[in-house]
RNA sequence: GCCCGGGUGGCGGAACGGUAGACGCGACGGACUCAAAAUCCGUUGUCCUUCGGGACGUGUGGGUUCGAUUCCCACCCCGGGUACCA
């Protein structure tokens, strides 16, 4: 047998040629005219997260596509049509960065990348549906991104505002608020600074509250769902209005705690509050507030936001009155107060929020409870008090209320009497799309002198990125310098009109793709809706974590706008959501800096994809993270060759059926097989990625096979051989492709899931389990069909038993058929 | 601070409330070989043992149960998210 070698490097090219010339994954689409027939299978989209192309992939890459291409293959062969794509996500600052450096256009160093991921994606063998594949840089998509955009516009759910936003000095572009991480900037670590800018938004916050309630409908990892609600952060309250009676000014502010209004002893408005000039003029304040404002503004955002902060503020010179109780309490502007949130200005309870009471200590102001309760880290009357009591100090007709009655009950009021009214705030701010930047997607719109901001008819999609010298960005986008596309007539009044120069952020690109993959080929659309029927939404989504909020949220935004426009039918693009693991190298991240890199094509050149796929797989659970082990990958390997070669071997000894009636170690065998089916599938259905312990499944059974060749009959150890090569298929498709191949001539890919026997799934005898007071004492062969007096006799009966009971005396028997005796003695 | 995860052999990890440690790695011993590689076989939680077995073991302390890695309470540690959000 010395002569069976396993060697991927002839096995995996030779199947992938097979399912390249065969087009082996490529999937129709449905015909829209014609009603699906009733006999069809079900449809099952199975979608990763679109890869970023640079360099080259990594071992994440491997990951999440070997963990995708486990759940299209099982699938497919449980008898669903398998939707499963692949595309690039090639606009984006990496390749605009390295074209800054070195003068390659982004095109070239992207189409490099793509080159070089398609071919690896090839080597991996993974079952992709290449018909449908594209890039979002390509004019043919980004055409409709850009329609995407005008579809926003014309209804109003695309806008450009004057707004403070956050810039990245370094990348020299504005950000999102999503990509704004600890005050840094997302991709490149810069300190993040503020700005005033008219800028692209995308209205996500009109739909804040579908976004947080679909959550509901969808299955997805709760961490994410959180991550999802904080983001969004939405807190009911109410909407109260503080007077200002000198300068006759209403001031609204936000508050969820409207039951603690009768314990507002001040007022604070934000350093960027535009109305403090106005409010400190005449007042003797104005220098004073001036410094305090100049130093909160230039402060870092880091600085001024850490918790631990010690209070500071300074005194307007002016009351405002509380609406409740008339009392006229002190302005000040804090830095603890933040623009972007509610009005910018709060009522300040410091006997019920911990902020407000470090500030009254502070500066020495009342300290007044209104709520019955105990803070016993509190003051010396048990203050500030978050939690819930009968309300104090208030007016008679609150007093002694719940405090969560009082609540309702003086909104009410408030709202009948004009000053204020129920309200809810939300984190969420919109969505700002717009980047001064080269490599994205021009946003199609004109700037008319006459007619103002013009979209660029439809007719005339797509605005092609052109091309530009020199791609720095020098705080306006480097689009500014074409001056021959940016001057055109302007499609209303032909008179002259000037292109937007600014780009939209690469998210954009990445909220629509899984749309497109359904109808990729459809140059008179987007998409042809039935179609888009037919296979959305996605039904199992895979991916990072760190999308938990941009893309994700993004994606499912554009869902409910696109549906809202009739465009599509799915309000929510990925029904499961399943997030993977990172992979680390001795405990860290891997990076080029820590020279702790392991590249999948080194892997796949020295032991295979199929080992690299399978190791990856059986590492863990894949929703962990998981630390990389050379050695590890040896044990796979190992185990593959052992699988293969045996396969090998038994397919010499020529065909032989399986043994009708097993028995000996036919039957073992046989029983092993089945067992090993049924776990597998067991680990892979309903949602389940318990690949690490399926591939387990499958070496028991190898080790079984392997124990018993000598002693087995041909018809058993093919029977076997062949079960274990089907259940690994969807995790080393190469080399089980080939093993099944050799024990059978068919195709293991067009062989349905295996199904167990449940006749080889029983046994004749069990091993009972004897305890005494929970303790393991024995263990005896018990027939499977024995009766509770049976097993109890059988178990009293155990030697060591006997040992422990003799002496004391029996209180109980627990029997549980099937598993275990429990004697419980005294 | 708050919200999620998670603490099991030397390591990665298995265990519908029912034999803790499947499977793999590593280590040790053996077979084959002139030798090595490859391959195969065996042992491998800790301690004790008269070799029958016994005691102890899933972060800590309590509880529920005939029985707890699993359920409940309190706490410790690690990882992630988030944070003057009123």
């Amino acid at each position: 047998m010395t002569d069976l070698r396993y060697d991927p490097s002839e096995i995996e090219p030779r199947w992938q040629r097979v399912w390249a010339d065969e087009r082996t994954w490529e999937v129709a689409n449905p015909d829209p005219a014609q009603a699906a027939a009733a006999d069809e299978p079900p449809k099952s989209y199975v979608l990763e997260m679109l890869p970023y192309p640079s360099g080259e992939p990594h071992i994440g890459h491997l990951k999440v596509y070997s963990v995708g291409d486990a759940v299209a293959h099982f699938h497919r062969r449980t008898g669903r049509r398998v939707l499963h794509p692949m595309g690039y996500d090639a606009f984006g600052l990496p390749a605009e960065n390295h074209a800054i450096k070195t003068g390659q256009h982004p095109r070239e160093s992207t189409n490099a990348a793509i080159a070089e991921f398609q071919r690896q994606f090839r080597e991996w063998g993974i079952s992709i549906d290449w018909s449908r594949e594209f890039a979002t840089c390509d004019p043919e998509y980004y055409r409709w991104t850009q329609w995407i955009f005008l579809e926003l516009f014309k209804h109003g759910l695309a806008y450009r505002k004057d707004a403070i936003v956050k810039w990245c000095p370094n990348d020299q572009t504005v950000l999102a608020n999503e990509q704004v991480i600890d005050g840094h900037c997302e991709r490149c670590g810069f300190e993040v600074e503020a700005k005033q800018l008219n800028q692209w938004f995308f209205r996500i916050t009109d739909y804040a509250d579908r976004l947080l309630d679909d959550l509901a409908t969808i299955e997805w990892p709760e961490h994410v769902k959180t991550m999802q609600r904080n983001w969004i952060g939405r807190s009911h309250g109410a909407e109260v209005t503080f007077r200002c009676e000198e300068l006759a000014i209403d001031y609204p502010v936000f508050t969820t705690r409207p039951d603690t209004l009768f314990g507002a002893t001040f007022f604070v408005l934000a350093p960027e509050h535009p109305d403090i000039e106005r409010l400190i003029a005449g007042t003797g304040q104005e220098q004073a507030v001036r410094e305090y404002v100049n130093h909160a503004l230039t402060e870092s955002n880091e600085l001024r936001g850490a918790a631990d902060k010690e209070k500071s503020g300074v005194f307007l010179g002016r009351h405002v009155v509380n609406p409740v109780n008339g009392e006229a309490i002190p302005v000040y502007v804090a830095d603890y107060v933040l623009m972007e949130y509610g009005t910018g200005a709060i009522m300040a309870v410091p006997g019920h929020d911990a902020r407000d009471h470090d500030f009254a200590t502070k500066f020495d102001l009342p300290i007044r409870r209104v709520v019955e309760g105990e803070n016993p880290d509190g003051d010396a009357d048990g203050l500030p008090y978050s939690g819930d009591g009968p309300l104090v100090n208030s007016a008679p007709e609150f007093d002694g209320l719940p405090n969560r009655e009082a609540l309702e009950a003086i909104v009410g009021w408030l709202d009948r009497d004009g000053k204020g009214h129920a309200s809810t705030n939300y984190r969420l701010r919109d969505w700002l799309i717009s980047r001064q930047r080269y490599w994205g997607c021009p946003i199609p719109v004109l700037h008319c002198e006459r007619c103002g901001i013009v979209p660029v008819p439809e007719d005339q999609l797509p605005v092609v990125l052109p091309d530009v010298e020199d791609y720095a960005p020098r705080g306006k986008s480097p689009l500014a310098a074409a001056t021959d596309w940016v001057t055109t007539a302007c499609p209303q009044c032909g008179g002259s009109a000037e292109r937007e120069t600014d780009t939209m952020d690469t998210f954009v690109d990445s909220s629509w793709y899984f749309l497109r993959y359904c109808d990729a080929s459809n140059d008179g659309a987007a998409w042809d809706p039935a179609i888009l029927r037919s296979w959305m939404p996605v039904d199992q989504y895979i991916g990072g974590v760190e999308h938990a909020i941009l893309h994700l949220m993004y994606a499912r935004f554009f869902c409910k706008a696109l549906s809202d426009l009739g465009h599509l039918d799915a309000q929510e693009p990925f029904a499961k959501l399943f997030t993977q693991g990172m992979i680390t190298k001795d405990g860290a991240k891997m990076s080029k800096s820590k020279g702790n890199v392991v590249s999948p094509s080194a892997l796949v050149a020295s032991h295979g994809a199929d080992t690299a796929r399978a190791y990856i797989l059986f590492i863990g659970p894949p929703e962990h993270d998981a630390d990389w082990s050379d050695e590890g990958v040896e044990g796979v390997h190992r185990f593959l060759s052992r699988l293969w070669r045996l396969s090998a071997e038994i397919a010499a000894r020529g065909p032989e059926d399986p043994p009708a009636a097993p028995d000996g170690a036919d039957l073992t065998l046989v029983r092993k097989a089945n067992w090993a089916i049924d776990k597998v599938t067991g680990d892979m259905s309903s949602g389940r990625f318990a690949f690490n312990t399926a591939i387990a499944a499958v070496m028991e059974l190898t080790n079984e096979i392997s124990r018993l060749r000598d002693e087995a009959g041909t018809g058993a150890m093919r029977l076997a051989l062949q079960s274990a090569n089907s259940l690994l298929f969807s995790f080393a498709p190469h080399a089980a492709a080939d093993g099944y191949h050799l024990l059978t001539g068919e195709r293991v890919w067009e062989q349905p899931w295996p199904q167990a026997d449940p006749v080889f799934l029983a046994s004749d005898t069990y091993e009972l389990v004897c305890q005494v007071n929970g303790k393991l004492r024995d263990r005896v062969e018990v027939p499977a069909d024995a009766d509770r007096d049976s097993l109890q006799a059988l178990a009293l009966a155990a030697p060591n038993v006997r040992t422990h009971v003799d002496g004391h005396d029996v209180v109980k028997v627990v029997v549980v058929p099937g598993k275990l005796v429990n004697v419980v003695v005294r």
